[in-house]
RNA sequence: GCGCCCGUGGCUCAACUGGAUAGAGUAUCGGACUUCGGAUCCGACGGUUAUAGGUUCGAAUCCUAUCGGGCGCACCA
């Protein structure tokens, strides 16, 4: 909608302009600020800018006013151009919000390490990443979701040796020594029991089979973390092992070519060239690579493929690896630009105002499947994705188990759900309804359509800015005014019942699109 | 010490990326059901946008400094 106004203004003023929503809802659909940019080039108040442009507009079927108001050019549109909209919208609900943007997107997210389960912290980030999957999709764009499996380095040999401690403990009985580090949890008691049964107890006594049991329990651990990310909703295209990666070595390297140096015996990344603090090891002095040797490989990958964008969701204690990775992408000959890494930030979880208590169980990580269970995906969908990405987030689960406006995914389920039942008491048809047009609508109704058709623009809003907070405040919003709307008008049997049905037909549509946009399926009751 | 992110009513968060009177929810107080689902709606209270300067028609947003918080600062992944 916004486009076609744009389109419509870019015809009239001959100048790019920013449309934007006014405050207050009487000054009009849209409104542009052009006047005061255009004041100093053309030496003349806002104000008599604004009243010039306002009064050249001339009969237009989208408009039904242009005004200037201190300034501002005001934009109020036509019934006719609304209504036209609305219709074309409910004879195809599919398109609805839909355009047809091109470019094929690589979009790695997740990519938690298979040693364990994911737990609350990996929840944001997968949220984020599906969230701007979906809305990606919904816009045309071809993306590919990808999860990186960590599945080398020590961090392997630790898995193999901790499922051999724990199996060793709670299996054989025997008193053991943990090390330092090592990894704790219910789920490696649980797979200590399958591995007796795979391998027999032999293995978890033999130092040598400490890998082989590793390379079972991670795919194991992968399985656990697909299921609980499906639980989410959240299914992953591709999954690239870094393991496999290392075959590539020698073809990267020698791309690298004066990216890389050889000193004190090891290899170095050149990284301070491109802003890093200071050079890395990739290959260490005995010869294993670090595992930044991995992520060099990956991302050469990644290029070769040829995307044309590529976009890294990492938790944001990452933050201090992006230079490094970054550096390499340009000494490999690629564009570095076309990497961007976007951070999600810590999360902290209370329970009736309590910080929330990790549990001895998990390994004394609040896992992401319990959250789930406790409060279901749909609520945890909603809150991560309400919430900028970049800002720490703390929130309380007690919260969202309420089922009234304090939770604000039953309030907006509420508000579809009212539809649905008003639409199953009318005897109207539906083609019936879709074929009334929405003309003379009195002030509520006006906005309240507007506001539903206003779907699309916030999606493209939420994706170009990689803010998908704006969505769930967009629903929150739309379905207040539905409320509102429901609470002061009479709709079945009114003399307006097919033009309100019509309307609430357009707000169900942007409700339902919006929610599926985040993952979550409208209910039609509750 | 250095780097990144952040600081908005008591609390949890928004603010169209520099635009009109900074908005929601929650909490507190007070209202609205013989009416399509009250799982709702309407009021009131509550902010010098951490502080101090600067940039301009215009700043929560950009710049500088200070204070406060989180996270990094591995040849671990």
């Amino acid at each position: 909608m916004k486009q076609r106004v744009l389109s419509i203004l870019r015809e009239s003023i001959a100048q790019e302009l920013v449309l934007e929503k006014p405050r207050d809802r009487s000054f009009g659909h849209y409104a542009t600020p052009i006047a005061f940019s255009l004041a100093k080039e053309l030496r003349k108040s806002p104000m008599v800018i604004a009243d010039e442009l306002a009064s050249s507009f001339g009969k237009d079927d989208a408009f039904s006013a242009v005004e200037a108001v201190k300034g501002y050019l005001n934009f109020r549109l036509s019934e006719k151009f609304l209504d036209e909209y609305a219709t074309w919208a409910l004879s195809d609900p599919k398109r609805f919000a839909r355009a047809d943007r091109e470019g094929k997107i690589l979009l790695e997210f997740v990519s938690a390490n298979p040693t364990g389960p994911l737990h609350i912290g990996h929840a944001r980030g997968a949220v984020y990443g599906d969230t701007l999957l979906r809305l990606g999709r919904h816009l045309g764009y071809d993306i590919t979701a990808e999860y990186y499996v960590n599945d080398a380095g020590n961090q392997m040999d630790l898995l193999g040796l901790s499922l051999q401690l724990e199996a060793m403990s709670s299996l054989l009985k025997m008193s053991v020594e943990y090390p330092e580090k090592y990894y704790r949890g219910e789920y490696l008691k649980e797979l200590a029991i399958e591995a007796k049964s795979e391998f027999g107890v032999e293995i978890f006594t033999d130092q040598d089979r400490t890998l082989e049991l590793a390379s079972w329990a991670k795919d194991r651990v992968m399985e656990i973390i697909i299921k609980d990310l499906a639980d989410l909703n959240i299914h992953f295209d591709t999954f690239v092992s870094e393991a496999s990666m290392y075959e590539k070595w020698d073809e990267v390297v020698a791309k690298l070519k004066d990216g890389a140096y050889k000193s004190d015996g090891k290899l170095w990344l050149c990284s301070t060239t491109h802003g890093d603090e200071k050079d890395r090891v990739i290959v260490r002095e005995d010869g294993r690579a670090t595992y930044l040797a991995g992520d060099i490989i990956y991302h050469h990958e990644k290029f070769m493929r040829g995307y044309d964008s590529y976009i890294n969701i990492w938790g944001a204690d990452h933050h201090g690896y992006m230079a490094r990775v970054k550096s390499a992408i340009s000494h490999l000959g690629f564009d570095a630009n076309a990497l961007e890494i976007e951070l999600s930030q810590m999360v902290s979880l209370l329970k009736d105002g309590e910080p929330y208590k990790m549990s001895k169980r998990a390994g004394n990580v609040i896992l992401m499947s319990d959250i789930v269970q406790e409060i279901g995906s749909d609520a945890l969908r909603f809150i991560f994705a309400s919430k900028k990405s970049d800002t720490a987030l703390e929130f309380d689960v007690e919260t969202l188990k309420k089922q009234d406006s304090s939770n604000p995914i039953y309030y907006i389920n509420y508000a579809h759900a009212r539809i649905q039942t008003l639409l199953s008491k009318s005897d109207m048809k539906p083609e019936e309804i879709v074929a009334t047009p929405l003309v003379d609508l009195n002030e509520d109704a006006d906005a309240l359509l507007f506001e539903a058709l206003l779907l699309p623009e916030v999606i493209e809003d939420a994706f170009d800015s990689r803010a998908v907070q704006k969505l769930p405040e967009y629903l929150k919003s739309l379905s207040a005014r539905l409320h509102k709307f429901y609470y002061d008008h009479r709709i079945i049997g009114s003399v307006d019942e097919a033009r309100y049905l019509k309307l609430l037909m357009v707000v169900a549509l942007a409700l339902h699109t919006g929610l599926e946009l985040l993952g979550i399926e409208a209910k039609d009751r509750m």
